[in-house]
DNA sequence: TTCATATATTAGCCTTAGGTAATTCTTTTG
DNA sequence: CAAAAGAATTACCTAAGGCTAATATATGAA
């Protein structure tokens, strides 16, 4: 554990330690995440296609890609195709699976409409910790529907 | 609900979206938080203080006090005390109130080492509605105490 | 009251990640 | 196969939020 997690340390704090350990910052992630997503699929992806899946304008995506390739994680090549290399295939795995679990529990316990951008804004900060918490009790609560069918008569019963 | 809430976007985008209505970054909301927990107990806070709590360096504190006070959220003047106007007081106070909802919340689940870490870097950017959904499910598990201790049984059998 | 120390500020640097405008490369089409 | 259209890149701008070094102000002790 870091020490440093039990200091205070502002929101950008955080992410300066973190961004120490993976080298990925949450932009990064977002593309490698997305690049995976297409890539399962398409076995490829165009720049073109990513700044619209990820509504950001087509300059940024080079330059991230780029990044991306100087990692390792991406093949890229000048007005080429991006496909991933084994890890990042691997990486990119490990996003989508984190999101698909956050995004699962925000959905058990009653989100709904932001539900997209909720998740998007955990799913990059989230310590590993928390994140076996979350998948722990997600495990339980699926173990045990019960629960959350006496949750949804509580939120009514209190006018949610 | 802002339609965009229902579009991929990057981490990057979703910030900017959230800062085009409340006009507070997140190290924004980190500062303010900060001042209004120290000005309960004090009155006021010093830029040094502050620079001690954050864990960031003196030369930032003042700039961020600075914009705060240009936001009519604290009252500042060279040199001088750090406090909160009425309206930086409001703010700070919905702040606190997020951070110890969500820290409450990830407690309940199991969080314990990351806890601040993983509270800070979720509070900022969560939705009302998520919060909302949050609110009431800590509620729900605080007037049902067997449910959590039925968790932690499950926990303990799945080896966690 | 002057000087040393502690605290604040200013100026300026860096990085990330967005954006636009202009340019270059690729592909498609007549 | 040349020209137009589409896609990608480059160069450059912006803002936030860290940082350091240098300067300015305040304060407490001799």
């Amino acid at each position: 554990m870091d020490k440093r997690d039990r200091q205070f340390h502002t929101y950008r704090g955080y992410q300066k330690i973190k961004q120490e350990k993976t080298r990925l910052t949450p932009s990064m992630e977002d593309y490698l995440e997305m690049i995976y997503r297409h890539c399962k699929n398409e076995g490829y992806v165009r720049i073109f296609k990513l700044s619209e899946l990820l509504n950001v304008q087509a300059p940024s995506v080079t330059r991230t890609v780029q990044r991306l390739a100087d990692l390792g994680l991406v093949d890229y090549e000048k007005y080429g195709l991006v496909k991933l290399t084994q890890e990042g295939e691997k990486i990119g795995q490990v996003l989508l699976e984190r999101h698909i679990l956050i995004e699962s529990f925000l959905s058990k316990i009653g989100v709904r409409d932001t539900l997209l951008r909720d998740t998007e804004m955990i799913e990059h900060n989230i310590s590993v910790e928390a994140l076996h918490s979350i998948e722990c009790f997600n495990s339980y609560l699926e173990d045990n529907p019960h629960i959350l069918k006496e949750f949804e008569e509580y939120k009514k019963s209190r006018g949610y």
